[in-house]
DNA sequence: TCCGCGACCGATACTGTATAACATATCGTC
DNA sequence: GACGATATGTTATACAGTATCGGTCGCGGA
């Protein structure tokens, strides 16, 4: 069992620094979505996350949220969970210059997600878009199912 | 080029055929569907679809499209684009038995899709989730960027 | 015959997801 | 102090998906 507030601690130390370093500004909207993020360690809607923005009067509106997010994941600190339409924070490499290809195992009753690093290469998609004149700009890979936890709970 | 009204009838007689040996109701609305989705070659959103069932007369709530939509990828007529919240027509295999697991890739200028089998196995993503105890019951990949056509044209 | 059953369709209403557009504020720089 | 760049606030709206109820039609069995 790890020590979980130590684990975010150090994470937002991390993003801290990374931003520091690169100029970024980590604004008390975009810190605290992070921190939210980390501290409940699975997928969130953007909505669920706008909830608490609004109880800690830190903006109501859903553009809030997406901005947020959407400088999180430019930076690396949050993936966008394509199938849940849902947002966690990166555990893998966290806002590493070299934008990882992860690959996401989605627990489909407690929405934690697993980070691998699947990276690319010659796999068969690669293969495909390459016979087929196709650039790939961007790919993703997500498998759900059902975590350790939660099965031995059934 | 190829005959784009012949690769519809085949595919419409292929998908018909499949139905009456499995005894499933390839009814107007679904078969519409289906068709709508090969005429396009290309991910269109619900409400897209919506839009052409109602302008035929067959349907204008959002239910109708979404069990047409629930019936065909079931059946593994229609795929799902989770990046793009959208529906393509299957191309490969379409309707087999067996649920293939298929690789997409989506052009963004033209959200024409090429479907490609990538199967499953030792992938990295795989082993993740044989190592941590993790039951995969559903796998995608996905991967934007631009088709050939798109990329000469511009 | 008629009853029940299941599959499909129709419609209302609602929740959730996401963005456009415009106004305001803040800050470093010239 | 004016300016541009960046970030936030606010309104409104579009798009995606589901719950639920009710109706219709065909079909098999009492």
């Amino acid at each position: 069992m790890h020590d979980h507030d130590l684990c975010i601690a150090e994470a937002m130390a991390r993003a801290q620094r990374r931003c520091r370093a690169d100029g970024l500004h980590l604004t008390p909207v975009r810190r605290r979505v992070l921190e939210i993020l980390l501290e409940e360690h699975r997928a969130m809607g953007a909505y669920e996350i706008l909830d608490r923005l609004r109880a800690e009067g830190l903006g109501s509106q859903p553009p809030v949220a997406y901005r947020a997010l959407d400088f999180l994941m430019k930076h690396g600190f949050v993936h966008r969970i394509e199938t849940l339409n849902a947002f966690v924070a990166c555990t893998e490499r966290p806002g590493s210059a070299d934008s990882h290809v992860p690959g996401f195992l989605i627990c489909r009753t407690c929405r934690r997600v697993i980070e691998t690093c699947v990276d690319t290469g010659g796999g068969r998609l690669e293969t495909a878009a390459a016979g087929a004149g196709f650039a790939i700009e961007h790919a993703i890979r997500e498998a759900a199912g059902r975590c350790a936890d939660c099965r031995s709970a059934a």
